[in-house]
DNA sequence: ATTAATGCAAAGGATTTGCAATACC
DNA sequence: GGTATTGCAAATCCTTTGCATTAAT
């Protein structure tokens, strides 16, 4: 799923293009959470990390994640708080996403819309702003929980 | 600055009228909140709730909180992770802003327009989402900082 | 060989919790 | 008076850090 997109090359790929030593735990880290479809916490990318090298600890997890961070290939998440103050990590994807975060079932989904660029480039412009990164997070109810079909997986703080 | 906006009523007003106990610490809380400029971390409303009454603990500003989260009387922000994992928390007001955190500076600075409303409504009726909350956030560089200018208050992390 | 990255274990910060004492309605 | 709320202190969760060992280039 989503190995190698042109323009968005492989995590590893940046890594050793950038000089940033790869190491097997690195490796595993950066396949996790490139093959993963997104969302995952800093435990779950352990726990990942460690069922292809048994050699992996939370500190380089969290020192990895730090490295991503900086070099703009992973966006840091909270997806409204659904599961306490953690943080969620995924990809850079092309177009920037939104995430609608259930509070009934606890689902995640995404959306993307031109009205998200237009109104990034909006604010660029009025406030002479220079925008690195934009988020935007939005809590509430899914299609099926209103339908009354929704399952429970979460949260129910609303 | 801001005592009792018509439609959004003083979270004193909120809690009585919801049979919610109104203890002597719980009311300097809510003053604090509802009386700042917003982007109160719970270590500051503690802070500033202390000079108010001087018997008020960490817990109790905690649980106050959480009252407020549930029944959407203030928000829960990350501003960007701009100072780590912390949360931020302000009283709703009338229209929903955005916030700008600039990784140089610090600064907080926010924003509201039309396009969001807008992009919260295409949301809503292409995913057939009900929104009770939304949250965009946007990091970069602000223009004071653009144009050299810029104080070194906080970040720097970009 | 040199320099950076790792694991470990301990520290740190933010938030939550159990429970007896206290204050509200 | 009955019940909800508080303070306190300990517990929990997530993340970071110092340092000696190990591995990458």
């Amino acid at each position: 799923m989503e190995a190698k997109s042109p323009g968005r090359p492989s995590l590893l790929g940046q890594f050793s293009s950038q000089h940033i030593r790869l190491t097997a735990q690195r490796r595993a880290i950066l396949r996790i959470i490139q093959e993963s479809k997104g969302h995952l916490d800093a435990a779950t990318v352990l726990r990942l990390a460690r069922k292809r090298d048994a050699k992996v600890d939370r500190a380089t997890v969290y020192r990895t994640l730090d490295i991503l961070k900086r070099l703009h290939l992973i966006d840091e998440l909270d997806l409204m708080h659904l599961n306490g103050g953690g943080h969620f990590y995924e990809a850079r994807s092309a177009v920037d996403h939104m995430h609608l975060a259930c509070f009934q079932c606890g689902g995640i989904e995404e959306y993307v819309s031109p009205l998200f660029e237009k109104l990034k480039k909006e604010i660029a412009r009025q406030k002479g702003f220079e925008i690195s990164e934009a988020r935007l997070e939005v809590g509430g109810r899914c299609e099926k929980c209103l339908r009354g079909e929704g399952g429970n997986t979460g949260g129910q703080l609303h």
